[in-house]
DNA sequence: CATGGCATGTAATCTGTTACATGATTAT
DNA sequence: ATAATCATGTAACAGATTACATGCCATG
């Protein structure tokens, strides 16, 4: 049920159309929650059915292009959704996992005293994947780092919207630099083995 | 396609039944990749029709029980997807998109004058649950800190398979700690607003 | 008037979730 | 016997991904 709030949230924060949306799930909403223009046609649909949005009135010389609003009950179900009680997220890290996986290879892969061709193939390929993954990280944490200085630039935020947002500002900076430092530690631990 | 590789280290570690891999899902390998049963039963099933694991046989005193090995296919099939280049993943964070809802509500909210009586409840509302957060971040640090203190206790790993093991579990204390640090800052911005 | 980009969608498929079904073993 | 639990599944649905389809408009 959540890209509907991120929806919401990103028309609350300026009405749009569906590829504008599109545009924004691929920037900053995006960043905490993603989205393709399938998934977003469909459920400012289903929004509109519902009577949380509705379409504004264009000018016809935009072609079929529609701009959509949150209505005042959609802004009552964002509310109401903001303080809702959250399910334990489902766990995915797929790079733990992959480091789990090798654990498991090259603990199984030693009976013959020859090596372990197939440890020792996937541990180089993890390293290059590493640090290609370390290098994403860098470049988005240099990213979030930069949204913060435009931001900070005009002293501290006295608004609470705007400590708000900082504050998932920094859920971000915190997180990249976190895997940054534990994707530096890991290529380390994998290329000691080798 | 990561379940199945989920499910090969998993048995490569040690063979087991379907009802025995549900239980380590929502242990140990479950902090990275979660599954329910049936999601796991479904997956056995196409991992033996494409020749990966086969079925042990077993005394037919144990019921229905099934047991699963993994083959040498398996086995290489799981080396080479352990290098293998991953999309950025899609990012899903939950807490940070609720903390921009809310940032959106209050700041469109105060037309009247007389304060914004969603954005308030909403507040309180997300407190609460930010406060149910940290709590359950705060006990599975302290888990996996029990889990680092016993692998520590007979000395520092010499093996490679123990050290990207304990990457692993390094993994998790440093996102639990990050989450818990974050989810307290956030609590003092949201109270601080009220 | 044809081409390319803008904008909105449909269809097929795969993955994940929830609810339900069924047989076998163990404990009382 | 029967109830609880172990163990393996099926079915229906919701959500996400990938590929494809269609109409509009500006430009050369």
């Amino acid at each position: 049920m959540s890209l509907q709030h991120a929806i919401l949230t990103a028309l609350l924060e300026q009405p749009s159309s569906g590829l504008e949306l599109t545009r924004r799930f691929d920037r900053s909403i995006g960043f905490f929650w993603s989205a393709t223009h399938q998934q977003i046609y469909r459920d400012l649909a289903r929004l509109e059915q519902s009577g949380l949005i509705h379409e504004l009135p264009l000018p016809p010389a935009q072609g079929r292009r529609k701009e959509y609003e949150v209505l005042p009950a959609g802004r009552a179900e964002l509310a109401r959704w903001i303080g809702e009680e959250q399910p334990p997220r489902a766990a995915r890290e797929p790079m733990a996992l992959r480091m789990r996986a090798l654990a498991a290879v090259v603990a199984g892969g030693e009976g013959d005293g020859s090596g372990n061709g197939e440890g020792d193939g996937a541990a180089v390929a993890l390293a290059a994947e590493v640090a290609r993954q370390l290098e994403l990280h860098r470049q988005q944490l240099a990213e979030y780092r930069s949204f913060e200085a435009r931001d900070l630039a005009d002293g501290e935020p006295k608004e609470l919207a705007q400590r708000l947002q900082h504050q998932v500002l920094r859920a971000g900076i915190g997180l990249e630099q976190f895997w940054a430092d534990w994707l530096t530690e890991t290529l380390a631990v994998i290329k000691d083995g080798q």
